[in-house]
DNA sequence: GGTGTTACTATCAAATTGAAACTAACAATA
DNA sequence: TATTGTTAGTTTCAATTTGATAGTAACACC
């Protein structure tokens, strides 16, 4: 696989990966979408060894995913937020639990309602242009080099 | 986290991350995605070790994401195929593609385009019912112990 | 008989992970 | 003042996983 620091694969699916390909990166996110912020709070969450979750929280801050505050300077406590990057990772978390719903789904899972309406929150992908479900239209692609000098 | 053969945690998140969570996996169902179906395929594009590669195939389709089929009787020769689950899988690759391409995406990225239209496909999530955007209208989550006698 | 293709397995060193104990810097309590 | 608790880690080391390289089996083709 490519190179943490240098990955100029032309799949942004390999760009994503190549940063968070990781179960513990995205358990970490999903916990901060859900509020937790602190050391603490992870690792009693996640049952993850504190090796572990120093090594994933400083990679996710350096990769821009969260960021490191302060709270407290007398003992010195720091907590670690989700950043705009990190937020914007919620759609992707949905998707994954959508997935897993419709295909690990034994059992009593956690669930997700609309605030307003009380429904279900159903997360389906979709094309921002046409409005239809990723995979239900024929699509074409096209790679970088295509008529390149 | 949890044993990959008994994972009752009640998150879809954890779910599905308990089997495809490794970058190796999803990156293999990118590449069936994009029509390699064949050991060797699956290697040059990868660049990974047939050590690897034997097992992930092993695990996705022990896990029904990908099927085994004989293609040639002599030699006895393998290929590996999408099943349901692993062509539902396509929403999430898109949705961590989409997500690489906003927040890794320097440099020439491979694009996909609606095949009819000529339009750039651009993922987002949204809910199935209210139709809006996951992560713009405020959510409450219900765990499955709530109400429990 | 020799070369090429495909789908692997074997071996082993190197890197990563997990488990457990420990530390630093304080606050609160007795 | 001594003891206990809290938070955010670090240290250590054994066990597991991974990556790299080489080798194998079963053929097809020339």
């Amino acid at each position: 696989m490519d190179d943490e620091k240098t990955c100029n694969d032309p799949c942004p699916i390999a760009r994503s990966l190549a940063f968070l390909g990781d179960s513990w990166s995205i358990l970490i996110l999903r916990d901060a979408h859900a509020g937790l912020t602190r050391f603490d709070q992870f690792r009693k969450s996640l049952g993850i060894a504190p090796t572990m979750l120093t090594r994933r929280l400083a990679t996710l801050t350096e990769e821009g995913l969260l960021e490191k505050r302060r709270y407290s300077e007398h003992p010195p406590r720091e907590e670690y937020l989700l950043t705009d990057a990190g937020r914007d990772f919620l759609p992707v978390l949905f998707m994954i639990g959508a997935w897993g719903r419709q295909y690990r789904g034994g059992g009593k899972l956690v669930r997700f309602l609309d605030a307003e309406t009380g429904t279900e929150i159903k997360a389906v992908a979709v094309d921002e242009v046409t409005g239809a479900k990723i995979g239900t239209r024929p699509m074409r692609m096209v790679t970088p080099d295509e008529a390149e000098p």
